[in-house]
DNA sequence: TGCATGATGTTCT
DNA sequence: GAACATCATGCAC
């Protein structure tokens, strides 16, 4: 249910990274990636993540092998890549598995726990509260995350970007299903999303 | 409630 | 030069 009080967990360990992007991504639905910036502390729970494996992947950006950009995905787990979209938005994910293995979770959405203040002054005050981190976008700029964030150690003490341990989301309240946005790999169901919850962006159902 | 569309610029062929 | 891991708006129903 919405409105749960969740509380602050530890950090999540550079070796909860080092594994399949599929099986992070899932395990990602509940924990909580929190921002510090001038604005404040911005504290998000995840509700909605896709898993991107790499060379092997069509759909990924490293699809075609390493590129300026997407060279901190083949770098240790743990990182962020920040990349831009569609000539007008950033967007944000976590470095899976170990060096030389470009796979990575983008984070697609959340729902604002902590410094609601501070995302509605980057945010505006047309957006309804559910929609404030509702979709990747949206999530980035709640964040404070741009392009200069991009490589950012997220395990390491004091980062600005952190990502802690959160309730966890049972399986029961996890639904699989297509990633949003993609033309190659359709059929690959590594969305993951809570069930039933307000701030998810895109499709609600697995299926279609 | 749901789809079509324009904004906008980097990346890679 | 084409494609692109998006978003907000506007209009049809």
């Amino acid at each position: 249910m919405a409105g749960t009080e969740v509380e602050a967990g530890r950090r999540l360990p550079r070796s909860f990274y080092d594994r399949r992007p599929d099986v992070v991504a899932r395990d990602l639905l509940g924990a909580l990636v929190e921002s510090r910036t001038d604005d404040g502390v911005v504290r998000v729970r995840l509700v909605e993540v896709e898993a991107y494996a790499g060379e092997s992947d069509a759909a990924s950006h490293a699809w075609r092998g390493p590129t300026p950009r997407t060279r901190v995905m083949y770098g240790p787990p743990g990182r962020s890549y920040v990349y831009f979209s569609y000539g007008m938005h950033w967007c944000l994910n976590l470095v899976c598995e170990g060096e030389g293995r470009a796979s990575a979770v983008l984070l697609r959405a959340g729902e604002v726990l902590e410094g609601v203040d501070a995302v509605r002054a980057r945010r505006g005050p047309r957006p309804p509260d559910r929609r404030l981190a509702s979709g990747p976008a949206n999530l980035a700029v709640a964040l404070g995350v741009d392009g200069a964030w991009d490589g950012l150690s997220v395990v390491a003490r004091g980062s600005a970007l952190r990502v802690l341990e959160g309730a966890p989301v049972g399986d029961a309240d996890v639904v699989a299903g297509p990633r949003v946005g993609i033309t190659r790999a359709v059929g690959t169901p590594w969305r993951f999303h809570v069930a039933d919850n307000p701030c998810v962006s895109g499709p609600r159902r697995a299926g279609g």
